[in-house]
DNA sequence: CTAGGGTTAG
């Protein structure tokens, strides 16, 4: 990198940001031992949950298998950063030291980037200076996870540190890949104008800019509504032949509608069909949310319809968007057929939504309607819903009853191949529907309507 | 190791 991006970086990255400060997180430290912070009658269920997950987790560290694939512990780790529990974080994933891996440079990369993705830089820093005594080879592949981590912890101004400094210290030469994390530092940090400079470093450095350097400033300038200087970028874009994919679209499809360009928006999804660009979750979602704020129910109905017709999953996104529409504007066949389609694959609708819908049915002398869907509610395998039928007594319906608990949450496992082998996989290869996977692991969960 | 909206446990 020139000395001139040394010196602008430094620049950006040393002035203060506004960003407000994330949670504290534990400073690194080196016990591998969890110690009960609590007497055990104040340790609530949750946090008795948590640490089941995190003993159930280590004892399956234990496996190889276990251990080669990284989406178990993206599950474990995304629900205890959710639940701000830092040490436990630490503790499964510094526990991971013990096994013969850690001297993989990818098995490290990415226990760094967990740590980033939870906001823990000073773990994922300490990890990256631990990894010559873990014997552990450092490329410029781990040179890159520290650099992530340092975006997704959002300490920015560590950026221009190590860019600075380790690539002489290591012997390591940055490349796209570093690039485009800067790119997107800059991007986060709302520096546009540096972000798109660093296109013309690349280009002194022989890196040509490629499909994620575009879509991320694509993506930047659309969300900022700066819709002539993303056009610039989208015809830079196109004389290096770069092909636009469904991720330099989407941004713009979403800035069209948060600008109330509903036309143009599904003129844009009309040309992406005309390119073979395949419109994905995302592309439809963001037109139905155009239909919704237009409260237009026939075409969010219409568009919906679309998902399906174009082989795509409807997420939790959309759930949460036409439901309560849909019971507003008192469509309630709609809503009871998207109720359980959305049960019987496993999928959970928040238990107010779900009420709306029943007293709605209700209301409209569609009994049998309501009570199947009680029925379907109380039935779930996973989830009980406390729905009442007018009459019912109060407390008379189930209390909610927890996942497998005896499980720690590992169960997210098998309900995931439960969902994979439903929703609209019964349409689809499941290898070919990589974006169904993504779906049904995140929406084993609430697909939280309330 | 790099690009996704707006949220995510009782």
């Amino acid at each position: 990198m020139s000395s001139s991006l040394y010196r602008r970086l430094h620049g950006l990255f040393t002035k203060p940001n506004t960003l407000t400060p994330l949670p504290k997180t534990p400073k690194p430290t080196t016990l591998n031992t969890l110690e009960p912070l609590l007497p055990e009658s104040s340790i609530s269920s949750t946090d008795k949950r948590l640490r089941a997950l995190v003993k159930k987790f280590k004892a399956a560290s234990d496996s190889e298998r276990f251990r080669t694939r990284n989406y178990g512990y993206e599950i474990a780790v995304r629900r205890l950063a959710a639940a701000k529990q830092f040490s436990y974080i630490e503790d499964i994933l510094e526990h991971q030291k013990k096994y013969k891996n850690i001297s993989n440079e990818r098995f490290t990369v990415r226990l760094m980037s967990l740590y980033g993705k939870s906001g823990m830089f000073e773990h994922a820093h300490k990890l990256f200076d631990e990894m010559p005594q873990l014997n552990c080879e450092r490329t410029v592949m781990s040179f890159n996870a520290l650099l992530a981590a340092c975006v997704n912890s959002k300490k920015f101004d560590k950026i221009g540190e190590f860019f600075r400094e380790l690539p002489e210290k290591l012997s390591i030469k940055p490349d796209k890949v570093s690039y485009n994390t800067v790119v997107k530092a800059l991007c986060e940090m709302g520096s546009l104008d540096s972000a798109r400079e660093v296109l013309d470093e690349m280009e002194k450095n022989s890196f040509e800019p490629d499909l994620i350097t575009f879509n991320t400033l694509l993506e930047a300038f659309y969300r900022n509504k700066s819709f002539s200087d993303a056009e610039k970028v989208w015809a830079l874009m196109e004389s290096k032949n770069v092909v636009p994919n469904t991720r330099s679209y989407n941004p713009k499809l979403r800035a069209l509608i948060s600008d109330n360009r509903i036309s143009e928006a599904v003129e844009l999804i009309e040309e992406m069909g005309r390119k073979g660009v395949k419109p994905d979750i995302f592309s439809f979602n963001a037109l139905i949310k155009g239909f919704r704020d237009d409260g237009n129910l026939e075409e969010a109905k219409r568009w919906f319809g679309e998902i399906v017709r174009n082989d795509c999953c409807p997420d939790r996104s959309t759930v949460k968007m036409l439901l309560p529409f849909v019971c507003e504007k008192g469509d309630f066949d709609f809503a009871f057929e998207l109720c359980k389609e959305v049960i019987t694959r496993r999928f959970i609708i928040g238990t107010a939504t779900m009420q709306l819908v029943v007293d709605g049915l209700v209301k409209e002398s569609k009994m049998e309607d309501a009570e199947k869907l009680v029925e379907l509610g109380k039935s779930n395998n996973y989830f009980h819903y406390k729905l009442k039928m007018a009459g019912d007594q109060e407390g008379k319906s189930g209390n909610g009853f927890p996942v497998d608990e005896d499980n720690g949450g590992l169960v997210l496992y098998d309900s995931v191949k439960e969902v994979r082998r439903s929703w609209f996989y019964l349409q689809h290869q499941e290898d070919t529907c990589k974006q169904c996977t993504l779906v049904s692991s995140s929406s084993c969960r609430n697909i939280g309507t309330d």
